[in-house]
RNA sequence: GGCUGGGUGGCAGAGUGGUUAUGCUGCGGUCUGCAACACCGUUUACGCCGGUUCAAUUCCGACCCCAGCCUCCA
């Protein structure tokens, strides 16, 4: 089999990848933080680390898939005017903090069921796990790693020499453009491990712990729940671009100076889905949902065909117009398949040329190519069947479930219909032309088939 | 400002030191009463300027532009 290769940011090359231990691959993708429902570009690097467990899987090897929710350590902006996230969600919702973080990571979770994402064998959320955060915390203390100001425990990110080495992070580069004010921070690179509540504010989200009562630092979660899981030293870690310069910088920090590895062999990062030529974000007004996806007549298979247009490692630029071509492209290819009838012997050179592809730093783009060729090749129906059912397990596009709407339509068309199908064989061109536009009045299209009249909406 | 990454045909998006994916769209054709579907064919593509080379979109350098991070963020 084609050995199976991946980029990794910590090297910052394409590196054959090969579990720790045989047969069996600890994977663990950075989840949601949920004071918002996910949008669409959030959603695409979901579906990045979907492709990847089914390829790893395609492979042969075990995954233990595992993703936080992080439903806590939102971290109240350093700036005066900055205001908690997880609070202003709360104003705009009227729900608690934890009716918030459970409705939003349940809405999550029904997105990712809706892109066929294979659910994680395991889901974990910050706030189940604050002993075992505070425990790290205290070992980073035992070890010399951190101190202490006026609003909580910060990790001292000078006592590490290779401290930003994921990112290429040239610190003192970073001083010079700070735009926020440090507080008791001793170095801009510095987060805190541990964040003190407010004496004045009552939090709805707080625990006691040996520094005081308060509530974990962001970072800290994925270092302590990943190592409970996956142990100290794992097979890949997964998360959105936007995390290597400080959240996967900072967990590196953490687990290096507590556990010494690196945290992860592999780190894997989805880019940017852009909308009008920048990020997409919650932020702003234009965040696109899945939903928003559904209203506008797409489905939830579109987008994610959509999504293995693009190599995850390149940022997207998204339109309604180039989602229509890969909805345009998928109902052909169900379509297709679908009159291709029963499955029979796969061919063994389509599939070798998918792996190839695949298995090469999951080149969806090229493995979908490859896939067309496929479909448009001379080959038998019956093995085009099996073969696209088979890479199918890897795109995750349900294409053998697919089947065509039965259409049902007012007896008003159905009449219609049969009026024009009488005007049909009488050879009535002119009245037939009348009953098809009447027909798309009521919003139906009409294809004329072997087997009759087809109605499609 | 610093750091990281990128600029490919109408759109999206692969890839390569010489033969230039793939999907969608447009155009032409076959089929069809017409249309639709399907199928076949098809259109000056590689930001700009230098350099290396027999040959550069592909390698090197400068420049311009774009995105991300430096602030919660997929």
């Amino acid at each position: 089999m084609t050995p199976i290769r991946l980029f990794d940011t910590y090297e910052r090359k394409i590196r054959e990848f090969k579990p720790i231990s045989p047969g069996k691959v600890g994977l663990y993708a950075c989840g949601p933080t949920v004071y918002n429902y996910a949008h669409i570009g959030n959603l695409r690097t979901y579906v990045f680390e979907d492709i990847l467990r089914r390829v790893l899987e395609f492979n042969g090897l075990e995954v233990n898939h595992v993703v936080n929710i992080t439903d806590v350590g939102h971290l109240t902006s350093d700036a005066d005017t900055g205001e908690d996230k997880m609070e202003v969600g709360t104003r705009r919702t009227g729900m608690t903090a934890w009716e918030m973080a459970e409705f939003y990571g349940d809405a999550f979770k029904s997105d990712l069921r809706q892109l066929n994402a294979l659910e994680p064998a395991t889901w974990c959320k910050a706030t189940d796990h604050i002993e075992e955060q505070i425990a790290f915390v205290q070992d980073l203390e035992d070890k010399g790693y951190t101190y202490r100001t006026d609003d909580g425990i910060y990790f001292n990110s000078q006592k590490l020499n290779s401290y930003g080495y994921l990112a290429r992070l040239d610190i003192s580069g970073l001083q010079g453009g700070a735009r926020v004010e440090q507080g008791g921070r001793l170095h801009v690179t510095d987060f805190a491990l541990w964040k003190f509540s407010n004496p004045n504010e009552k939090r709805q989200m707080e625990w006691v712990s040996p520094w005081g009562t308060g509530f974990p630092g962001w970072h800290i979660e994925c270092s302590a729940m990943s190592a409970k899981y996956l142990g100290d030293f794992f097979d890949i870690h997964c998360g959105g671009e936007d995390h290597i310069p400080i959240h996967h910088t900072n967990e590196i920090a953490q687990t290096e100076a507590s556990k010494g590895t690196r945290l992860a062999n592999f780190w894997m990062h989805g880019y940017f889905l852009q909308l009008n030529n920048a990020k997409m974000a919650k932020s702003k007004g234009d965040f696109i949902r899945l939903e928003t996806l559904v209203e506008e007549g797409f489905s939830t298979h579109d987008y994610r065909y959509y999504c293995l247009t693009a190599h995850y490692r390149t940022q997207m630029s998204f339109s309604l117009e180039s989602l229509d071509a890969s909805r345009t492209a998928l109902a052909r290819m169900r379509q297709t398949a679908y009159d291709w009838g029963e499955p029979g012997e796969i061919s063994e050179e389509y599939l070798h040329r998918f792996v190839s592809y695949i298995n090469d730093d999951l080149n969806m783009p090229r493995a979908l190519a490859v896939v067309w060729e496929m479909i448009r090749s001379d080959l038998a129906d019956e093995a085009k069947k099996a073969t696209l059912l088979k890479v199918d397990e890897v795109m995750g596009l349900d294409i053998g479930a697919w089947h065509p709407d039965a259409i049902e339509a007012p007896a008003e068309v159905m009449n219609l219909l049969q009026e024009r199908e009488l005007a049909r064989t009488e050879k009535h061109w002119q009245r037939a032309d009348e009953l098809r536009d009447m027909i798309a009045e009521y919003g139906y299209v009409i294809e004329d088939t072997g087997n009759g009249p087809k109605l499609s909406r």
